[in-house]
DNA sequence: TATTGTAACTAACAATCGTTAGTTTTGTAA
DNA sequence: TTACAAAACTAACGATTGTTAGTTACAATA
């Protein structure tokens, strides 16, 4: 599929942000990366705020809407917590740029943008936190602080994308069955 | 204890650091949390940087001599595991706002600064890499792919610091044994 | 061929950046 | 009270920031 010019830019500029953060990359770097000057980019998007909202939104919908479609199927707990890491894996691979703006940058957004990206991530965060607690009750899950439980499952999942480069002959299939076991049997 | 003027000026520059990184604080910003100008800030600092240096080489110096002794006491691996994960709750309650910056703003260190931070950090990932594979080669440790417990465990310590402030009312001796459980043991 | 839309350009803007120089205030010790 | 050092100040610097205005190059369409 061919992108436009505009999804070039994000694209382009997602890669810098990664690397040294929204604040530390210029208009002037993204549009070198380009090979066109910086005023050029004005063409094309309304400053470097609608970059990063494009960036970090359309991916945080991504996985709120994941969230969203298991929480609504049926199945146990632990069903739904092993699809959860897996659609998490296949997310980051996909979009490992974005993502690293999701969680280092967000607070860079502005007005409405800001507020629904919080409102998405609390959602998120609720959907995950709320299987936690079915699969205590229904003790398919032991009975620990759920917090402990999702903070280690979420933060593994969320920097998952600094990774991935490394992960480089590590087949995604494997990855998932891999990390499934560590992160719900543990290493012992 | 009473801090000089300049330790003074880095903890309130890491608590900035930490809501908007480095690159998005200004030395104005760091001066107005201070109630004086920002050129007054270099009566007892360098420079920006120095700030960063000063708080990010510190912290790990602090993770890298822990793994360090940790490595070169003996007991099992699992002991050591179990050790290792005390011992960076431990440091993350008391220095949150620096973890911070080691996490996120590494990349702007600059010269020496930056090569210091990377060799530490290559040589605690290295230590702990040993750790993981003397408790798969003893089988106490399931065969997985060690990287990938690395990444799993080594992410939830690395993001402990964004949690800490929820954590309130867990006590930090129940933090760490339910952390140890679950990051052990799994939750099923 | 003439027209039009896309996408590049040059030049410049006001604001903010980290930092320096030189001066004044403040607190402490002789 | 005088002397000195610590720590603040004002004013300004050159560089860089995001962005705007106006213009030009080029390809596709009528």
């Amino acid at each position: 599929m061919k992108l436009t010019r505009k999804e070039e830019i994000v694209v382009v500029a997602a890669k810098l942000f990664k690397e040294k953060g929204y604040s530390a990359v210029s208009m002037r770097d993204i549009a070198q990366q380009m090979d066109i000057k910086a005023a050029s980019l004005y063409n094309h998007i309304k400053g470097k705020q609608e970059i990063l909202s494009s960036l970090v939104l359309h991916v945080a919908e991504k996985f709120t809407n994941s969230t969203q479609t298991i929480t609504s199927q049926d199945g146990t707990a632990l069903q739904r917590l092993k699809k959860l890491i897996e659609v998490h894996i296949d997310i980051t691979v996909h979009h490992a740029d974005a993502i690293a703006a999701l969680n280092n940058d967000w607070m860079h957004l502005d007005g409405q943008d800001l507020l629904d990206f919080i409102a998405m991530r609390d959602q998120y965060e609720e959907n995950f936190r709320s299987i936690i607690k079915q699969g205590i009750q229904e003790q398919q899950i032991k009975a620990k602080e759920p917090e402990v439980i999702l903070f280690s499952i979420l933060s593994t999942l969320r920097t998952l994308y600094l990774w991935n480069e490394k992960r480089g002959k590590l087949e995604v299939n494997v990855l998932k069955k891999e990390l499934v076991s560590v992160l719900i049997s543990g290493i012992v």
